[in-house]
DNA sequence: AACGATACTGTACGAACGTACATCAGTCAA
DNA sequence: TTGACTGATGTACGTTCGTACAGTATCGTT
């Protein structure tokens, strides 16, 4: 049973580079097997286990789990670190944990240094859900002079502000109305 | 010809609930063909166009650009955020995107300070490609004292050091041979 | 009206498909 | 030592696969 999580981390390579399940044959080739019937089972442990479903027409399909990434506790004592993970670790849907609403989310990537001290860097992606209002202290994405700007939302006397998270930014006064396009939900970065 | 682009729609629609391509006669059903050759002829014309392809055992793969379509109707209406995805049309979903290897990644939550600069907080997601060697100016993920510790890798004559992002940290000179359990390539944040 | 191009229909075929059943080898507990 | 269990190997088979070739219908151009 213990292979069967590398066998799974097997497939999810080979979906990352095709975006497709290969055929029974092929699984058997990737995973070493010499028996066709050897991925039938594997086939069925990982279906029991919501890895892999079937499609209408017989091929295998991605399941519900078949994009859970493994968490690891970093309190793990690294000496056990290797062997702990794939026994007892959580596992967490990226796409499903940053985003909540997909219908109302878009997703833009940052220019400009202004949310530095926010841990917002030039080349990250910001996770938006579409809102016209915003609470005090959220990281919104506003319209100012026909322009999307990425700042806290903050408020002086009765006017609405928006707070640079970079000392060298000025903080942004609206004339008239501030105009919310919506909130920051989430942030991702690659190297 | 411009029918090709509604029976494009059809597939995407089938691949967004299936998470794969089907065979020539499931699309020939899909689209309502009575032959399964018109679906071959069709496919010749969307491989031309880069939007689907053939992986190595035969069977249909979405191409560089079958992406594209769902990524443009899931961005905001402004100019800006289009242009902004422009150059990620290849990424299927946000794990797509950030993950490149599935078997050798796992993810790690942040606990601690000492990666602020870097925008790296604590609570964030770090996702970590397992390898036993880095380049120096990279993040890693090391072994120091039987714990993980997560630092820019650095040199100093001929040591290896570890650099925190954070001028309360001090750099972390290890005695002994440098161990390192992986290497930070993205980061994730919620709100 | 004739012709060429395009997109589809129809048929055929060797190869591969997913599935079923039998068997074997290794491991572990009693 | 023995039996049960698990995971693999091997074989078989009806169905489906991807591909090739021939033919048809429609449309636009000359």
């Amino acid at each position: 049973m213990a292979n069967d999580i590398d066998y799974l981390g097997k497939l999810q390579d080979y979906y990352a580079d095709h975006k497709i399940l290969p055929s029974y044959a092929v699984i058997a080739q990737l995973l070493g097997f010499k028996s066709k019937n050897a991925v039938t089972a594997l086939v069925a442990r990982l279906k029991l286990l919501s890895f892999i479903e079937s499609a209408p027409d017989g091929r295998l399909k991605p399941g519900r789990r078949f994009f859970d990434r493994v968490l690891a506790e970093s309190t793990v004592q690294a000496g056990f670190a290797t062997a702990a993970l794939s026994d007892r670790n959580e596992a967490l849907s990226i796409d499903d944990y940053l985003i909540e609403r997909p219908s109302d989310t878009v997703l833009i990537t940052v220019k400009g240094d202004s949310m530095i001290d926010a841990g917002i860097f030039q080349g990250d992606v910001v996770i938006i859900e579409k809102k016209q209002t915003a609470n005090i202290g959220e990281i919104v994405v506003a319209i100012v002079d026909n322009e999307f700007t990425l700042k806290t939302l903050g408020r002086e006397g009765k006017e609405f502000v928006l707070y640079p998270a970079n000392k060298a930014f000025p903080t942004i006064r609206p004339q008239g109305q501030l105009e919310i396009f919506g909130v920051v939900v989430g942030q991702f970065r690659k190297y």
